[in-house]
RNA sequence: GGGCGCGUAGCUCAGCUGGACUAGAGCAUCGGCCUUCUAAGCCGACGGUCGCAGGUUCGAAUCCUGCCGUGCCCGCCA
């Protein structure tokens, strides 16, 4: 609704400022350039324009009176009812409330804008254990974004990397082949782990979880075995074609399903996961090194401790005293690194390698909404990928430097509008509170922790399992519903307690900044009061509760705005609940503008607060007066929409009850 | 040593593209509100020299500099 409004008024501003100070730098700004502020009380009314700071730099003229001259001569668009100076300058613009509300429904035009493909990469978790409370703030934030790119008419491919080449797999490998009585022999060892997958008993990333911190210690302890098995296990999955290949496949495929199902449990899903071994497998790489050669991106390292190796210079981290950083790309052993693989990776995303991976099926979900593997060769009917106009890559703060030399890497290929639009959305980590690690045994107190975060670490198997968590979390929701709705089936409990608990867990997640680290704890994460997900869900079931009631009274709500209701719009809270509800359109656009889907939940919490104050304060069924009972129904199926709307958009549903 | 973050109420955090902020929220604590649309709720109280010191500005939690504290990164690991 917000957008209409501010469009008209941009407009009107831009003809204002070419009428009566065309000369000023402000004229020649484009309409979108302006700056629209929300007034800090609904009094102020509903626009504030900081715009006469702006002019009186270059007019050398007071701020206030400048206001007041062009509030004199303004000519007010349509929807608007007046405009007033206030404080030290500012152009505070009063909307025409029905005529607002009018368009309350209007839906904002999808408007793509950062071209015909996103690509998303998120999660991206080693398969070789099961997925932990770091994976899912990967996971929450990386879905969100897509739900708001989305929301916004962009077309986004979300992409999972599997890394099932590398030393983690390795090492869960070499503890079926070696510790788990095996004996190095591979056959044997995947009847082991077949059987082990096929158990419904087991769950097959928490057994992986527990062999990798197993082999972890044994290796601390026999460093010869480290020296034996990791090398010869890790040549003979990158060789393939061999029994230990097949183990990790074999391995790595069923932890990739066990994390995928992980996911679903909290609505996310995704279109392609490349795997690694392709990308080493189809020339991937061979195709990226032959062009970052060509391009000099890369040069043979002659001397020095990089001799032997192809490396890459960053001239833009050159330090004051002229040093050079080099990047090692291919090691002297003609190995490939991991930013290499990065770099292959990044310009296959963007359409830059003249190649396409073959695409087979890998899972399917209960919508029959596909995610893809790449392989050898592609199935009939497989779609293509890739080939984005921008990707972001949702991956934890310790990468940004290898972020940087990936991107440092397009730039050397002369790719430099790709580089410009690689985006390493980046967050910070989530740790174990003190209290929450002492009651995980992790440490022997909170008090022996020094009251400090506690890392998690997967060599260590230390840290918490996300499905445990949500396990937790529904065990919490499930009793609290069976309190409050023992009338209900068990199933109909069951659905509710999953509802509300990925709405606790998601919202969680999502309301701390991106820079912030985060130190879980039970106690906060199990919380439904407050700042939290299940706050938000009520106040969407309780607006949800009226509608319902008011159709049992044959009185359902009116799905148009109607022109006689405009004298209920002098209303303090309704108007101001009315239009804090049209905010969404605005709040979705500031979030993307922000790159912080943190800035939308807490729109969304903001939204839920100025309901509950409003549906404590206004009886609605009670209402009396036709007339207002009308429109009072109207204003609560309209919040209940969008709340309904900003919950969906961070991947949360509206339960039937609570 | 260099680079990037962070430091705001007892706790956990918003705000930080300078302006209506006499600094907000949630939790915790204390006190009210269920015969009225679901109390996972509402109302109120208590609580902060926005790490410190300078600077820029008509105006700084927000920008700049320095310092202090704290975390991460700087591998022929991924």
């Amino acid at each position: 609704m917000q957008w209409i409004l501010e469009q008209r008024l941009r407009a009107a501003v831009r003809e204002h400022l070419r009428a009566h100070y065309p000369a000023t730098p402000a004229a020649a700004l484009p309409p979108e350039a302006l700056r629209i502020e929300q007034p800090p009380q609904p009094e102020l009314g509903e626009f504030a324009l900081p715009l006469s700071f702006e002019l009186a730099k270059s007019l050398r003229r007071p701020p206030r009176a400048l206001a007041q001259e062009m509030a004199a001569a303004f000519e007010l668009p349509q929807g608007f009812a007046r405009v007033e100076v206030a404080g030290a300058g500012y152009l505070n613009f009063f909307a025409d409330r029905a005529a607002t509300a009018a368009i309350a429904a209007a839906p904002c035009p999808p408007e793509p804008r950062l071209g015909p493909k996103v690509i998303v990469e998120h999660t991206n978790i080693n398969p070789n254990k099961a997925a932990h409370i770091g994976h899912l703030r990967n996971a929450v934030l990386g879905d969100t974004w897509v739900r708001l790119l989305r929301h916004r008419g962009e077309t986004v491919e979300v992409q999972n990397l599997q890394d099932n080449t590398g030393v983690q797999v390795a090492d869960v490998v070499a503890a079926f082949l070696y510790l788990e009585g095996a004996a190095g022999d591979a056959a044997a060892a995947i009847a082991r782990v077949e059987s082990a997958i096929g158990d419904p008993a087991k769950r097959f990333d928490y057994l992986c979880w527990d062999l990798y911190a197993a082999i972890a210690q044994h290796y601390e302890q026999h460093p010869a075995d480290l020296a034996a098995w990791r090398p010869a296990t890790l040549q003979a999955i990158e060789a393939g074609g061999n029994p230990v290949a097949r183990l990790a496949a074999v391995i790595s495929e069923a932890i990739a399903r066990c994390h995928l199902k992980t996911m679903q449990r909290i609505g996310v899903e995704y279109d392609l996961l490349p795997r690694e071994s392709e990308i080493l497998h189809l020339d991937l790489w061979s195709r990226a090194f032959a062009l970052l050669r060509e391009r000099g991106a890369i040069r043979l390292e002659g001397e020095g401790k990089n001799a032997g190796c192809w490396v890459m210079e960053r001239a833009e981290a050159r330090g004051l005293e002229g040093e050079e950083e080099t990047k090692v790309i291919v090691r002297s052993n003609g190995t490939v690194t991991y930013v290499g693989k990065d770099i292959a990776y990044q310009m296959w995303k963007f359409g830059l390698l003249p190649l396409e991976f073959g695409y087979v099926r890998f899972y399917e979900y209960p919508s029959g909404h596909v995610a893809w593997t790449t392989a050898a060769g592609s199935e009939p009917g497989a779609p293509g990928f890739g080939r984005a106009a921008w990707v972001y890559n949702v991956i934890d703060v310790r990468q940004s430097y290898l972020q940087e030399v990936v991107v440092a890497g397009l730039r050397a290929l002369g790719a430099e509008r790709e580089a410009q639009r690689s985006v390493h959305f980046s967050y910070d980590m989530v740790a174990l509170s003190a209290a929450c690690a002492a009651e995980l045994g992790y440490v022997a107190s909170a008090e022996a922790a020094g009251g400090k975060r506690v890392d998690v670490s997967g060599r260590k198997g230390t840290g918490v399992k996300a499905d445990d968590l949500l396990d937790r979390l529904e065990a919490r929701t499930r009793a609290e519903v069976a309190a409050r709705h023992a009338e209900l089936p068990a199933v109909e409990q069951q659905r509710l307690a999953e509802q509300i608990a990925v709405g606790a867990l998601r919202y969680f997640l999502l309301k701390f900044a991106r820079t912030t680290a985060i130190a879980f704890d039970f106690k906060e994460a199990l919380s439904f009061e407050g700042e939290t997900g299940p706050y938000v869900q009520y106040a969407a079931v309780r607006a949800a509760a009226i509608g319902r009631k008011a159709a049992d009274a044959a009185s359902p709500p009116a799905a148009a705005w109607d022109a006689a209701w405009a004298g209920y719009l002098d209303d303090a809270a309704a108007w101001g609940l009315l239009w804090q509800a049209g905010r969404l359109e605005a709040q979705v656009g500031q979030s993307l503008e922000a790159a912080e889907p943190a800035q939308f939940a807490k729109f969304a919490f903001q939204l839920a607060q100025t309901f509950n104050n409003f549906y404590h304060h206004t009886p609605v069924l009670q209402e009396t007066d036709p007339g207002r009972r009308g429109f009072l129904l109207w204003l609560v199926a309209y919040v209940q929409r969008q709340l309904a709307a900003a919950l969906a958009l961070m991947g949360i549903a509206v339960p039937e009850a609570m």
